[in-house]
DNA sequence: TTGTGCATGAGGTACGTGCCTCATGACATT
DNA sequence: AATGTCATGAGGCACGTACCTCATGCACAA
């Protein structure tokens, strides 16, 4: 390779030489600091530009007091995905540490949504660079990110989008293609047709809508002979998703499958197994946690889909990471793909 | 969180000061140069044992003149999923860049371990770091892996483990699980029974024989009313497996399944799409490319496994970043997942 | 004219590590 | 005793950015 053909990243005094200004009102520029006029700022930004300049993240980062900090908000609760998720920020948190990054982890109450906007509205820009929330479709919420976004902190959704704000990112799988992918195992599992049961937590959420209309829509055009019963609302709740499932089972003895699409699957499995109908029912479930491994290792579920906390997690600090010096920007990220697990290749 | 709970990450001086020697004597130690007794070298590890001190990746990087260099060795050919791999070094490269890590890319000939080594063996200290290689189990090769590291190029191995190589590291998927989830999926795809076939590229092939191990051991545990035809080799060609594939459908009408654990997928695709009987033959193949997209969209193959090549090179990137100032530790890394594919879930 | 405020330049220190030179003292070899 | 070798200290420059202070010059208004 020759010397040539290997250019040096451009730095600040590349562009301070080029934009014909000083280092100090590069600075002010890359920083927003204010005292540069709006013509000084043009020539600067256009040398930027034409240099291809880009910050260097991890001098930045050692030349600020501070480290990056990114604030999880993720839902308390029963949910045992979400437990997984924290569990995840836990294991994640020495390793972002080495690289001047660290998190924080709030638990907030799970559909609060005035606290987790509370929450929001009380960071301060000096203690925290990028918040990361799990949260449903409200108003108060959507309005708490603008505000934050207004403040200079990076919001991203986690695990459920929310579109119509600010957001700067959303890291999570595609749940469309989840409940899509349900219906298309379903399918080759009963290939001589048969009633195949749908159980959701809430359908007013998002991800737990998307599913459902994915699953609906590849039955409907790939499996005509399946026919479906539901979808029943367990609200993610083991005791009431029980039962919801032993009436089922009352009522269909020749169901042939079931698809959980929400959580209450601790719920889900004791009354498979109470029910002594497993091995000739098919069930899908989503996310990978304990009850959902104790049901795979029984043969009480097939498969589970899930989306992969760990990588979650991981892609929300890359992302918060590289939002950190582009403001303007929308941070490239690994998608997270749908895990499929059976008993034989669980993580 | 007060003052006191916030403890500095400790650097050089802490650890100079904490061993009573100089600035110059921990880097001789920290880097392995020589002109230090064995006594204060001692007491200068103990120091950094006591602090839990860690070089700092960041600043590390900063101030040497070079970049960390990574060369990925990948197998030119007609592989599609080696293709897939070199292309997600080239997707990776700019991002890479801007963390001050450089990768090379690198084709050589398929199955060729002499060249390989003869590679592997050019590579000099200062312009390469961390090699990684795909490669199958063959002496030279293991011989060239052994005086690299000792040259001190850290060495890790891609896609194909050599355990019994010197590499510091393997990134890869577990390719017993792998086997054990094919026949997971096609025992519960052929509930009455009846007959699998399977073909392989080649037994010799690491990955291959594995997957065959796992495969076998699972259909035989699970679902002992399937039987297993072959195995068959293809030599991971496509018409030589489009051949065998012909033959077989020609000599087997009742078929019930069809794994192929190896490449030559498009052989597999056109074979299968002339024998008009894809449809009512579940197929499982492995790796996402070209010819298994292109399956999986016409029907004729069912579900693709796959290593999932950009989050293996990420992974690798990773871990060399880690090996990089660690020469004693092995490098912890997220696990490469089996990723389960069907027409509804398609990258 | 003087004051006020703003835009900008100049220059420094700091972050943590790599890598270099030079000086010094201890010890061994001839 | 002279010479050489080696371990070590002291210190500096560099990497690219953040952030600070101080000075300067300019425009506008009182």
């Amino acid at each position: 390779m020759n010397e040539e053909t290997i250019r040096r990243r451009a730095t600040v005094h590349d562009v301070a030489r080029a934009a014909g200004v000083s280092l100090a009102t590069v600075d002010r520029v890359l920083n927003g600091r204010p005292g540069v006029r709006a013509a000084t700022a043009e020539k600067v930004e256009q040398a930027i530009a034409e240099l291809g300049f880009a910050r260097d993240l991890n001098a930045s980062l050692m030349a600020r007091a501070r480290d990056l900090s990114v604030v999880f908000f993720i839902p308390d609760g029963s949910n045992e995905f979400m437990d997984s998720l924290a569990e995840a920020v836990h294991r994640r948190s020495p390793l972002a540490l080495a690289d001047h990054i660290h998190l924080d982890l709030r638990r907030v109450r799970a559909l609060d949504a005035a606290g987790l906007a509370e929450s929001l509205s009380q960071l301060a820009p000096r203690e925290c660079d990028c918040a990361v929330i799990v949260s449903s479709d409200e108003p108060e919420v959507l309005a708490a990110i603008d505000a934050a976004q207004r403040r200079g902190i990076a919001v991203m959704t986690l695990v459920s989008d929310l579109p119509a704000s600010a957001r700067r990112n959303f890291i999570g799988i595609d749940n469309v293609a989840a409940g899509r992918t349900a219906a298309s195992l379903m399918g080759r599992f009963l290939p001589q047709g048969g009633k195949v049961a749908v159980v959701a937590g809430s359908l007013h959420l998002r991800d737990h809508a998307e599913r459902l209309d994915g699953f609906r829509a590849a039955l409907g055009a790939e499996f005509p002979a399946l026919e479906i019963i539901g979808p029943l609302e367990g609200h993610d709740e083991r005791t009431e998703t029980a039962e919801i499932i032993t009436a089922l089972l009352a009522e269909h003895a020749d169901l042939g499958g079931l698809y959980n699409l929400g959580a209450g699957n601790a719920g889900l499995v004791s009354a498979l197994e109470a029910s002594g109908r497993s091995g000739n029912l098919r069930v899908i479930a989503h996310e990978l946690t304990a009850p959902t491994r104790a049901g795979l290792a029984s043969g009480a579920i097939d498969v589970v889909l899930d989306q992969n906390p760990d990588g979650e997690i991981r892609e929300a600090i890359a992302a918060a990471r590289a939002l950190a010096l582009d403001a303007s920007r929308v941070a490239v990220t690994d998608p997270i793909e749908i895990g499929i697990f059976l008993r034989d290749n669980l993580r």
